[in-house]
DNA sequence: TACATTCTACTGGTTTCCCGGTATATTTAT
DNA sequence: ATAAATATACCGGGAAACCAGTAGAATGTA
């Protein structure tokens, strides 16, 4: 037992696994103690061990990271979770700072960054880059609309070239609802037919 | 000047360049020369430089890998080229091998495969990983339609939302017409309806 | 309890989409 | 030069979508 800051790594791509443990060893304060490829193994070991810095990548193979991370942080809430992607996506960044994340990288970052992510996050405090910063922000100005149970449901259904009759029956609804659910989606997303609608969704990641 | 396979690595991830480099570092026979964060610079000393191993992603931030391997191969043919991504993307791959790269590999490859892909490279010959190779066959199957410009063109009035009427208007066509074509994409889409049409060009990277 | 949201459902009317065909001129490829 | 693909355009008719407005019931929340 020493008082170097322990750090986890979970990630499915082993030259980064590599990369960051080459570019932490020149960190004297810092020791890599344990990595995870698959999501699963690093919950066994982390749900019965406290302290460290992890660093997790978001896109693991057996499960998702954002549950991952909401797993742990409600068995081990004093857990310190550094999320990590390649994929600048405000909606990841904030679900992942939502379910506890306490910082949050992209893959380009340099040492220095890495280092001071760390230090940040071990102390207690929290570290968003000046880049996920400025998405955060962006993200922020652009509102995506919040939908209902009901109306996910709807919109994949139109997606899937389902017609509102069909619908109807699939769900036991009356078509008429059917459509006000419709009008209400094209509402919200501020589009006037089904076809923008639908790509609307997908813009924003909600299909 | 020894005779090492000289391997050059283009990524702007700096903990992925540290990671190659620490897991190709157990390999004697490797040696890695020049490292490059941008396609700008890579192509500045690739362009003079032939021989050894090229590594290189396919994201890169101020060009599009694609388009520097096309470049590069056709300033000098005889350069190995060996894609990396992390997306495992049949239509990214196809244009790269298109383009005169040897080989793709998929970031999480371990050492031994990256090993493999090289010295097969720096053969002459070329490397696809079990997973590439099986995206590819998977790709192959299912025939993405072909569109003509005025379907395409079509296809993204209708995803932005115009009518036939409107598109019709903005195209200096019968609206008679171009309610043709978009019966045509939804033959060649195998859907009934536009909300399914979007959905699927999208999921088909065509929009 | 009181308020807000969500889910449900309706009337009546207009517009657009979707289908089954057909057909000609223009490009493009062989 | 000849075939194939593309782009253009039409008819008639039924189905579905879209619009404007209303409103009770269920659910959740302060």
């Amino acid at each position: 037992m020493n008082n170097k800051i322990e750090i986890i790594i979970v990630d499915d791509h082993p030259m980064v696994i590599e990369g960051l443990k080459s570019l932490l060893s020149n960190y004297d304060i810092l020791s890599v103690t344990h990595t995870f490829t698959r999501g699963k193994d690093a919950y066994e070991y982390l749900s019965a061990h406290a302290g460290g810095v992890v660093l997790m990548d978001i896109n693991l193979p057996d499960i998702n990271g954002i549950e991952l991370c909401d797993k742990l942080c409600s068995v081990n809430p004093v857990i310190k979770i550094l999320g990590m992607s390649t994929h600048n996506d405000a909606s990841i960044i904030k679900q992942m700072v939502h379910k506890g994340a306490r910082g949050y990288l992209i893959k380009n970052a340099s040492a220095e960054e890495l280092y001071a992510a760390i230090e940040n996050v071990y102390k207690g405090s929290t570290y968003f880059s000046a880049e996920v910063q400025g998405i955060l922000a962006e993200s922020s100005l652009k509102n995506i609309p919040r939908l209902t149970r009901r109306e996910k449901e709807i919109l994949s259904l139109i997606a899937s070239g389902e017609t509102t009759q069909q619908i109807a029956d699939k769900l036991y609804l009356s078509p008429l609802t059917v459509e006000t659910h419709r009008r209400n989606l094209m509402q919200k997303f501020g589009v006037s037919n089904a076809p923008a609608l639908i790509k609307m969704a997908i813009d924003h990641k909600l299909l």
